[in-house]
DNA sequence: CGTCACATTGATGCCTCTCAAAGCTTGTGG
DNA sequence: CCACAAGCTTTGAGAGGCATCAATGTGACG
């Protein structure tokens, strides 16, 4: 009955697709808080001016994921969202999303849930960036994400992987490279496989 | 009525404290999730084992911190907790926090609005690290935490400013020396005042 | 007044970034 | 089917910056 019809659907509001032009701004600090956001396509800066005056980046948002979820909490935007290039992406309408939650618990559980699994997710990621040399980071990143079998499946390019555990992609292949004469891991065509004793 | 007599309480829930031995386990990954804590002092390491068997730390949790917020939405924990120092914290149950939860939905919301906070702060972190040069990754922190005078109050030591932000403490004194040599900020006892223009 | 942790500065070396060039893959259009 | 472009992949050379090790100064606290 009240399934969603859509995997997009939160519960059972229904987002509404958004088109802007690289350079131009989703909303501005100070503006009032539309909704909760999923970027589709494209790239989105968040940038806050700090009270000094100067701006201060506080995520590059990628395709997947969902930004703006403080705003459900918060009267205003704390920060400006601006395209990075032409981007595609989903609102979730504020209003719609409040009256949701409070109609039916389950879906804000759900919700608090991914809030709860994003925060484990970045914590990961940040004690990855505390280790200084990149071959123990990159071993570590192979680690995480790979399965039962110590094989890691390719997502995306290298040079995204490279970026995503905070490497120039260049000291990647390097790595890489080095790894596999030391016979730490096999490079195979649709993946790497881990070779611990 | 129902209102909160103690700030440590979430909603109507009494945390119980927990002593825990440097070196002890608080719990261990595939233990029944028995719910939330909040870390008074100490440290805690959370470690996850490995599908090939290295241990991998996920994150460490200092003073002030919640954790195993997962736990909830979770039958079993997915990682080891392990004590590095003698610790003391507090455990919110799962069970009465899921009831509380159920029972209250306004205390759930309060729970979202800090997870989506902790996913802010998170990513900025995260961004704040992507930034190589000590120079500007320390004047960015300062940047995001100053008030509006632009100016950074002392909160504990440089020495743990410095691990917040990824740089050792020796290169964190040698770069805010710099600052100073270049005019960008002044040092005072209680804290630092950053000279935009 | 001694200890302990923080703060500060010096010397050194390595590691990663940066710039550069070339091979490789994929897709597109003639 | 080939040619070309664009982006990823790979390796090279060089430099700079931060980590590391080390020593000393400083302040708080018992």
């Amino acid at each position: 009955m009240s399934a969603s019809t859509n995997e997009k659907n939160i519960g059972n509001v229904v987002p509404v697709e958004h088109s802007v032009a690289a350079g131009a701004a989703l909303f501005r600090q100070g503006d009032a808080a539309s909704g909760l956001f999923y970027l589709v396509s494209g790239r989105v800066r968040l940038v806050r001016l700090t009270p000094a005056g100067t701006e201060v980046t506080m995520h590059t948002v990628l395709p997947g994921e969902f930004f703006a979820e403080a705003s459900l909490f918060s009267p205003r935007y704390h920060c400006d969202a601006i395209a990075l290039s032409d981007s595609i992406m989903l609102l979730y309408p504020k209003k719609a999303l409040t009256a949701e939650f409070r109609r039916n618990t389950e879906d804000l559980w759900q919700f608090a849930a991914r809030l709860a699994r994003q925060v484990q997710g970045l914590r990961g990621r940040l004690t990855l960036r505390q280790i200084r040399s990149a071959r123990e980071r990159v071993l570590q990143a192979l680690r995480l994400q790979c399965d039962e079998e110590g094989f890691w499946k390719n997502r995306g390019t290298l040079k995204q992987f490279a970026e995503e555990i905070g490497l120039t992609h260049e000291a990647l292949y390097r790595t890489l490279a080095e790894l596999e004469r030391s016979g730490k891991i096999v490079r195979l065509p649709d993946g790497i496989g881990l070779q611990e004793k």
